[in-house]
DNA sequence: CTCCGTTATGCTCCTAATGAGCATATGGTA
DNA sequence: TACCATATGCTCATTAGGAGCATAACGGAG
């Protein structure tokens, strides 16, 4: 079928909302989920909301009670896959929601679930997950000898980048890549469902309904990515908090550790904060001061911009 | 009308596909369009396409002649006033195409325009452009003064960080916050058009058909901040070039001048780039080294983080 | 009450990345 | 041949980033 062929034709598409909610909870970073952690918030877009983001908010709150807060766009999907039935076309627009979940009494509590459970792989914080070296590469080095030639160099770059092999270093933003290199050789459940080999197993990592799992990816590649040159993780904090509780979120967002000191550093060149005056002497050693994010710098640093090599004025 | 109103009624959506698609053109930023300038390249996104990008292809070989190469998803946009009728909603999904131009004979001449007929604030290469200082500032002025307070102060700021005012500096990424300060402001073309004032005339700058024009915006927004932490330039660039033509993209395309010397030490620490052997001396100087792209480069590059204090293994 | 374990903070040292320019090389041209 | 114009090489000062030592301050265990 070819687009000319009748033009005049109104294809009905069906679009879908849909939610990648972030929140830290002692120290793991969560996604909100629904049917008992099998997907993520959403439903079709319909002529009552007034914006792409209204929909997305109503569907979450009716499915979760959960109000949100800062939203951003993600990622707009349209897979062939993704075909409701032969007349239809199905897309999915995805948003990255970041929240800091303050559970109040009576509420019905929200399925927060950790991203590591849906990838084990992720979380570097107490050094390479045992599973990557004892499963995950061994299948995926299978996987390259699958071919010859030129695809098997292929495959074993992709995941040398991927995993940070032969000298390379690990690049924790790189969650979608590595979801969908695994997703292209069959290790995971999403991709076994279609081919329909009784064959491997998967490696570890729970799945979720269609392509949630692979829209969870982006969120969190996305927050990973972000968090390094926006203030957001700001986004994701109570309104008063010591500094280690703020390096706790970084490294439990990025799924790796971060050097005490230098953070700081980092964090009061920046002027992100200012004390409030109290301490707290919660965490069993010296009393640590609390700070609150300064909020004249959140508009500002919307606007913070990168390097080039500029010629000043 | 509430989003549970009717849950099984199928809404129409109309899913648009809309293309910016960049060229850098003798020193000139450009945007592939059609209808005289006034239209960026889009369509349906129909059945037969395989895919949201195959569409977005189709439609603009169609509409332009031209064949792309690199793209990427820049926003998908559904605003009320992109209803179509009171029964079906309009999307757009727009993206990104990065291109060189290479006019072979015998083909139709792509229409080409520099992005700063539509945006000639935007062009900081000579200095700041006379128009900012002598018609925009003091027509936002009194755009803020039309309130008071609190509103006001933040339109004063809004326009101080959007235009780099106040001892604050320029930041060339900032190019849709400026359009869309325009448009509430009412000084760009397609803001009056929906008001019916008679009113005030429109500062300088091509305007566009419905909302194009603020894809444009995001477009260039996204390519300026792209530019300067992926290797995206080489897109744009032909097969072999002198480091003089790669820093006149590059200051192109960020609207600003690049300091030579060290543009090139970036350049080359990177390891962007390799000799061919080859000099051109088409300069009038000095006769240039020509490079090429290293290949090997892209696919690592893609993979290349950002910065955060981590504790090496 | 003192010693300890624990976390908070302050600072130093070194190296790499950046911002600015000066100096030299090498064509074409008057 | 002198000069103009662009290409390239290098230096110098400053800032940002990576590592780790040293000191401070609080709760608890002898």
């Amino acid at each position: 079928m070819n687009a000319t062929q009748d033009p005049h034709q109104r294809h009905e598409v069906k679009v879908d909302l849909i939610a990648v909610v972030a929140a830290v909870i002692g120290n793991r970073p969560c996604a909100l989920t629904i049917q008992q952690g099998r997907a993520l918030p959403s439903g079709p877009f319909e002529l009552g909301h007034r914006s792409l983001q209204a929909g997305l908010r109503d569907w979450v709150e009716q499915q979760t009670g959960h109000r949100l807060g800062y939203i951003e766009q993600l990622y707009t999907f349209a897979d062939r896959d993704r075909l409701a039935d032969e007349l239809t076309r199905a897309i999915s627009i995805s948003y990255l929601g970041l929240t800091h979940d303050e559970r109040r009494e009576g509420q019905a509590p929200r399925d927060w679930r950790s991203w590591y459970d849906y990838f084990p792989w992720e979380d570097h914080r107490d050094g390479a997950p045992e599973i990557v070296e004892s499963l995950i590469l061994p299948r995926l080095a299978a996987w390259a000898e699958e071919v010859e030639g030129e695809p098997r160099e292929d495959r074993c770059q992709r995941a040398a980048i991927a995993f940070g092999l032969d000298g390379r270093s690990w690049n924790e933003e790189l969650v979608l890549q590595r979801y969908e290199l695994l997703y292209e050789a069959g290790l995971v459940e999403e991709a076994l469902r279609k081919r329909g080999e009784d064959a491997t197993a998967p490696i570890p990592g729970r799945s979720m309904i269609a392509d949630h799992r692979r829209i969870l990816a982006t969120g969190i590649a996305r927050l990973r990515t972000k968090i390094k040159y926006r203030p957001v993780v700001f986004e994701l904090m109570p309104p008063v908090f010591t500094l280690l509780q703020l390096q706790q979120a970084v490294e439990a967002l990025s799924g790796r550790l971060v050097h005490k000191q230098n953070f700081r550093r980092l964090i009061e060149q920046q002027e992100l904060v200012e004390e409030t005056g109290e301490t707290s002497s919660e965490t069993g050693g010296r009393p640590a001061k609390l700070f609150r994010f300064r909020p004249a710098v959140l508009m500002e640093r919307t606007a913070a911009g990168t390097k080039l090599p500029v010629i000043r004025a």
